[in-house]
RNA sequence: GGGGGAGUGUCCGAGUGGUUAAAGGAGAUGGGCUGUAAACCCAUUGGCUCUGCCUACAGAGGUUCGAAUCCUCUCUCCCCCA
C-alpha cells in the first residue's frame, strides 16, 4: 500500500469509527473498562484510560508493528486481539508499520544491535503482516500508516526531535543498563529508537498506545515526545509476552519456538501439542480469553486447545480435521494424507540402477547426506514404517519404487514408482 | 588522538606449537519410555564418492617437519584516557 492509499483508507474509514460510540452510549463505554484491561499487565497512567473511556469519542489505539519478519505467531495476536477488543467497543486502531523504525531495530529485549533488513524485505513483510494481521483485526476499524510518511525528515526536525529528551534519559532503559553492564555495544542510532516510536504517536495523535511488557519504556517514553510536541500524552496498556512452544523463552521466529497464524492446520496442531502442560494455563488465558479450560486430564486440554486454536485461525471444524489427522500419524503410526512425492529417478546411481540411501534422504528432506547417513546408522529411517537396516547404503530402485520414507516421527515422503 | 583487551563449530565456552574435527555445557536431531508434555536413559551433532578424503578456530600472508596456538598486515568489536 502506498502512502496515499493509507491515508485514504484512513479518511474512508472515518465515518464508521464516529457512528459507532453514538449508537452504543458513554454508559456503555464505561461498562467494558474491566473488559478491555483484562490480561493486561500495567494500565498507566493509573486512572488515564478510564476517563479516556468517559470522552464517548472513539479513541485512537495505536499499535507499532515493525516489519522485520514476514510472519505474525501466535504471541503477537495476544496484543492483536487486545485491539480487536478496542474495535469491538468501537475504537479506531491505527497499525503503524514500521517501515523506517525496522531500520533501527527495536532494542527492546535485545542483547545485540539486529541486522538490517533490505528495504526490499521491509516492504514484503508490511503487505504479508498487514494481511495476517486482518485474519485478527476489522479492517475497516483499522488504519494502517507507514511511519517512513513522517519520519524521513530533514535534519532541522531531527534536531527538534532529539532535543526534547537527554541522553541521560535514553540510556536509562534496562536494555541498554544492561548492555553496559556487558561490554556489549550500543549503536547509535538504537539511541533514537524511543524518540521515532513516540513521535509516531505525535504524528497520529494516539490517545492509548498497546505493547508487550517488553514496551513499557517505549511507550512511557511516547507521552514525553507528544506532550514536547503540545499534544496530550497517551495512555499506556502492557499485555504479557506469550511463552514460547519450549515453554521457556518468549515466542519468537528466530528462536524457532512459534506457531505461525498463517501455519496449515496440521501444523499448528501439532505444534500446539508440544508445548509443555505448565504453558496451557497461559496459552489458554492469552488466546482464548473467551474459553474456558475444560477440566480433564491434560492431554484431552491440550487438545481441546489446539483444536480451538486451529478453528480460530483455520475456520470452524478445521481443528477437528487437524485433530483426527494428527490420531492418524502419531497414535495409529499411519501415513498423513498428503505428503510429497520424490521422483527415485532422481536418485539413481549410474548404470547399476540402484539408489544410494543417504543422498535419497539427504534429498528428500532438505539435509547433508552425512546427516542422512548417521540417522540411517541411528536407526530414524523407515521404509513403510519398517526400520531400514543400516549396512547397505545402496539398494536397488525396485527395492524402493512406491514405498514410503520415512525420517523420524514426523517427516515423511511417497518415492515414486520406476517407468 | 593515545593505551589496553577480544574475535574458536548453531550458541556459550576450554584450548597458547604435535592423536585437535577441536574438552565441557546448552540447543537440536534420532532411538527408548510416553500424552509429538515433562523427567529420565542411549546415540549423533562440518562436508563428501566414508575403514578413507576434504574443509575448518575473523581474513590474507609468513615461520616450522608440524599452528587454533608463534610472527606480519588487514577487518570487526569492547573498555579506559583525551
Amino acid at each position: 500500500m502506498s502512502k496515499e492509499t493509507a491515508i485514504q483508507a484512513g479518511t474512508k474509514n472515518a465515518p464508521e469509527r464516529v457512528a459507532d460510540p453514538v449508537e452504543r452510549g458513554a454508559e456503555s463505554s464505561i461498562a467494558t473498562v474491566p473488559d478491555l484491561t483484562r490480561n493486561a499487565v500495567d494500565v498507566l497512567p493509573e486512572g488515564r484510560l478510564a476517563e479516556q473511556l468517559k470522552l464517548d469519542r472513539p479513541l485512537r489505539v495505536k499499535l507499532g508493528i515493525d516489519p522485520t519478519t514476514a510472519d505474525i505467531h501466535l504471541g503477537h495476536t495476544v496484543v492483536l486481539g487486545k485491539l480487536a477488543e478496542f474495535q469491538a467497543a468501537g475504537h479506531t486502531v491505527v497499525l503503524i508499520v514500521g517501515d523506517f523504525t525496522a531500520r533501527v531495530g527495536d532494542p527492546s529485549g535485545r542483547s545485540a544491535s539486529r541486522p538490517v533488513p533490505t528495504p526490499e524485505e521491509i516492504e514484503a513483510n508490511a503487505t504479508t503482516y498487514q494481511e495476517q494481521a486482518y485474519k485478527i483485526l476489522d479492517p475497516a476499524k483499522t488504519e494502517v500508516r507507514r511511519n517512513g510518511e513522517w519520519l524521513d525528515m530533514n535534519l532541522a526536525d531531527l534536531l527538534r526531535l532529539m532535543g526534547t529528551t537527554t541522553v541521560a534519559r535514553l540510556l536509562e532503559r534496562d536494555d541498554f543498563q544492561k548492555r553496559m553492564a556487558e561490554n556489549a555495544p550500543i549503536a547509535g542510532h538504537e539511541l533514537l529508537y524511543p524518540l521515532m516510536q513516540g513521535y509516531d504517536s505525535v504524528a497520529i495523535d494516539a490517545d492509548v498506545e498497546l505493547g508487550g511488557t517488553d514496551q513499557k519504556f517505549n511507550l512511557l517514553f511516547g507521552r514525553d515526545v507528544q506532550s514536547a510536541y503540545g499534544k496530550p500524552p497517551q495512555s499506556i496498556m502492557t499485555l504479557p509476552i506469550l511463552v514460547g512452544t519450549d515453554g521457556v523463552q518468549k515466542m519468537s521466529k528466530s528462536l524457532g519456538n512459534y506457531v505461525g497464524v498463517t501455519d496449515p492446520p496440521d501444523e499448528m496442531f501439532g505444534k500446539l501439542m508440544s508445548i509443555p502442560d505448565e504453558a496451557m494455563d497461559e496459552y489458554f488465558r492469552l488466546l482464548l480469553p473467551q474459553v474456558e479450560k475444560p477440566e480433564a486430564e491434560p492431554v484431552r486440554q491440550k487438545r481441546f486447545l489446539a483444536g480451538q486454536i486451529v478453528d480460530r485461525f483455520h475456520g470452524s471444524g478445521k481443528g477437528r480435521e487437524a485433530e483426527q489427522a494428527f490420531d492418524k500419524v502419531f497414535v495409529q503410526h499411519a501415513v498423513p494424507e498428503d505428503i510429497p512425492e520424490v521422483d527415485l529417478s532422481d536418485y539413481l546411481s549410474d548404470g547399476d540402477g540402484e539408489v544410494h540411501l543417504p543422498r535419497l534422504i539427504a534429498g528428500s528432506f532438505g539435509m547433508s547426506t552425512s546427516e542422512g547417513r548417521r540417522l540411517l546408522a541411528g536407526g530414524g529411517v523407515k521404509l513403510d514404517g519398517e526400520a531400514v537396516d543400516a549396512h547397505n547404503l545402496d539398494v536397488p530402485a525396485e527395492a524402493l519404487a512406491g514405498r514410503v520414507l520415512q525420517v523420524g516421527k514426523r517427516r515423511f515422503a511417497r518415492l515414486s514408482s520406476l517407468d
